[in-house]
Formats: C-alpha cells, sequence, structure tokens
DNA sequence: AAGACGAAAGTGGTTGA
DNA sequence: TCAACAACTTTCGTCTT
C-alpha cells in the first residue's frame, strides 16, 4: 500500500518535471512562471521575459540540435510506428488451410478459417488511402507542433487533407508536401498566416513544391481561401522583433492607409509588413534594422527598401532619416 | 565598421496571344 | 506553347552614420 503511494509520488514527480521544464525565470530568478498554451510561450510573470516561444506539444519528439535540447528530449520513449494503420500489433491469418503441425484441416475448420479471414479482410483497414492519411496525420502533428501552430488550427488543416484525399490530390506529390500545403491553408484560413518558406524550412520540402501543392489544392479542394494581408503579419513579425504594440499599431494604419491610396495590390504582403514595421520603428523610436526586419520577414533587405521608399513616396510620410 | 542605398543581372510565376 | 512582363532576389560597389 506504502509503496503503491510512493511510486506513484515519484511518478507524478516525473511528470511535473516533463511539463514544467523552466519552473524559474532566467532573468530574474521569479518562479512566477506561466504557461501560455495558445500561444506556445513561457512567460515570467515578474519582468515578462519570454522563457520559452515556440514551445511544442510534448508528443514524442526525437529531433534535436543542442544539448541542452537533447537532455530535454529524454523524456521520449521508443516511437509507435504510425505507417502501419494497426501499429503492428494484429495477427494476420494465413492462407494456408494448415494447422501449425503442418496437418490438413477438416472441413467444417476449414470453412470457419475461411469466414475468419473473410472478416480480417473487411475489417482491416487496408486501403491505399487509409495508409496514406495514417502517415499523413502523424507527419501533421509534427509538423505542427514543431512551428508551433495550435491544436485548432491543425484540425483545420486535417479536414482539408482529408478533402484533398478524396479529390485524389496525392497523385504526383509526396504527403510530406500536400501535409505542408494544408497547414500553410489552414494558417491563412485562420488569419495567422505563416509564409511559404517558413513552412518549407520545417518540413523536408521546398518552397517551389510546395507553392505548386498549395495551388493545386486551391484549384481541387472547395476551400475558401482569404487573400492574406500584410496586416496579418504584423504582429507575429512585432511580437519576433520585440517591437512594442505602440509601434506594430502604427504600422497597421501605415498599411490600411497604403490599401486605401492602392499602392498595396500585387506586392508581397510579407514586404509591405516589413516595410511598414520600419516606417514604424523609425517613428515611434523603436528603430530596427533592414537586416532584422528582412530576417523575420523572410525577404530580402532590397524588397524592405523598395517597399518602404514607395510607402514614404506616396503616402508623404515625414520620415527624419 | 555597420547600416543604408541603388544599379544591374538573374529567377520563377503569371498572362495573353 | 511561348514570349513578354512584373515582382522579387542576388550581388556588389558606394555613401552615410
Amino acid at each position: 500500500m506504502n509503496e503503491s503511494i510512493d511510486l506513484k509520488k515519484t511518478l507524478y514527480k516525473d511528470i511535473d518535471k516533463a511539463f514544467c521544464r523552466e519552473a524559474f525565470c532566467a532573468d530574474c530568478g521569479s518562479a512566477n512562471v506561466v504557461c501560455d498554451d495558445t500561444r506556445g510561450e513561457i512567460i515570467c510573470n515578474d519582468c515578462g521575459l519570454v522563457i520559452e516561444e515556440h514551445m511544442m506539444d510534448l508528443g514524442p519528439e526525437w529531433r534535436s540540435y543542442t544539448a541542452e535540447e537533447r537532455k530535454k528530449r529524454s523524456r521520449v520513449g521508443s516511437p509507435i510506428n504510425y505507417s502501419i494503420h494497426d501499429k503492428g500489433l494484429s495477427t494476420m491469418i494465413g492462407r494456408e488451410n494448415k494447422d501449425i503441425y503442418g496437418k490438413k484441416l477438416a472441413p467444417s475448420r476449414r470453412a470457419e478459417i475461411y469466414r475468419m479471414r473473410k472478416w480480417q479482410r473487411r475489417t482491416r483497414t487496408h486501403s491505399s488511402r487509409e495508409r496514406n492519411l495514417i502517415q499523413a496525420l502523424s507527419e501533421l502533428d509534427r509538423l505542427a507542433s514543431q512551428m508551433g501552430i495550435p491544436r485548432s488550427i491543425k484540425e483545420e488543416a486535417a479536414i482539408i487533407y482529408r478533402k484533398a484525399l478524396e479529390k485524389r490530390m496525392s497523385r504526383g506529390t509526396t504527403i510530406e508536401v500536400m501535409v505542408a500545403a494544408t497547414l500553410y491553408a489552414a494558417c491563412r484560413i485562420r488569419k495567422i498566416p505563416r509564409t511559404l518558406d517558413e513552412t518549407a524550412e520545417h518540413s523536408r520540402t521546398n518552397k517551389k513544391q510546395l507553392g505548386q501543392c498549395f495551388r493545386q489544392l486551391v484549384r481541387l479542394v472547395d476551400v475558401a481561401i482569404p487573400i492574406s494581408t500584410p496586416i496579418d503579419f504584423i504582429s507575429r513579425f512585432s511580437n519576433e522583433l520585440s517591437l512594442t504594440g505602440k509601434a506594430s499599431g502604427r504600422a497597421i494604419k501605415i498599411l490600411e492607409t497604403a490599401k486605401k491610396a492602392g499602392i498595396t495590390a500585387g506586392k508581397d504582403p510579407t514586404g509591405l509588413a516589413a516595410a511598414a514595421l520600419y516606417i514604424s520603428g523609425i517613428l515611434e523610436d523603436e528603430r530596427r534594422t533592414q537586416r532584422e526586419i528582412a530576417r523575420v520577414a523572410r525577404v530580402t533587405e532590397v524588397t524592405v527598401r523598395n517597399r518602404y521608399k514607395e510607402l514614404v513616396k506616396n503616402l508623404q510620410i515625414a520620415v527624419a532619416v
């Protein structure tokens, strides 16, 4: 009795350890840290330090890049093989009508085995589509957790994936590309877009393949994907640049007037968002270099410059450089 | 020395004949 | 199917802070 309680205690202690990877703030040492699941961040309540961004979910994770990460992933057991729908746990009834001693079976027994085989065939999900889906969903899990994408959007991506599979879209592409494209689409629908570059980076695909697959997805599957506006990117970029809300609000205003002036059409939304942030950074005295902004927006400095010049010229913003 | 600027050439996608 | 085209990138030399 006592023993089992002790066992439970230690078990919970271990679980606690696994869940609260950072119990104290690295900056001020406060234990007042909170976990924001929806944003995937761990934040210190006292000094505001973001202890961990892009927090992953606690599913299996078997990639690591640094010694620190390697320590963290020790919680992982051996991965279940999702590529086989039943995880390799079922028994297969053999085809030969013999028992284990090699003796022929009695006719009544044979008939019984035959019926069993028939039902196994019928219940076992061995269609290629089913197998594809199982593999895809596990890849979706991996990708979404690596990119720090909330669960609700992951579910949306899974729904889109099923639709795409029904339209027989898997021909000519790999599961990985399809998954990345659906996840990208789901993010766009929910108005927290990731860039194609970003998505491709975390997936074993390239931007070109992903873009092609995404276009095919839009064409074939009946999903309304809103055009992503530069404003959708502002909050994420300004967060990455640790700009204040004041600066990002200013950037949004700039983009709104730019839209009214009709100079946003046909331009890369991330480039526009980057330029708006650059301008608002200067105006609000929180200047970031073009290089920094270009890096988080995944465009070149040249693009930031070009958009920025256009905005300044067309909106008559007085920027004291 | 780092950041900003701009010219020139190259790339991949879209459009219209 | 192909050429023209717009947007963006890469590269690199120059100027500014």
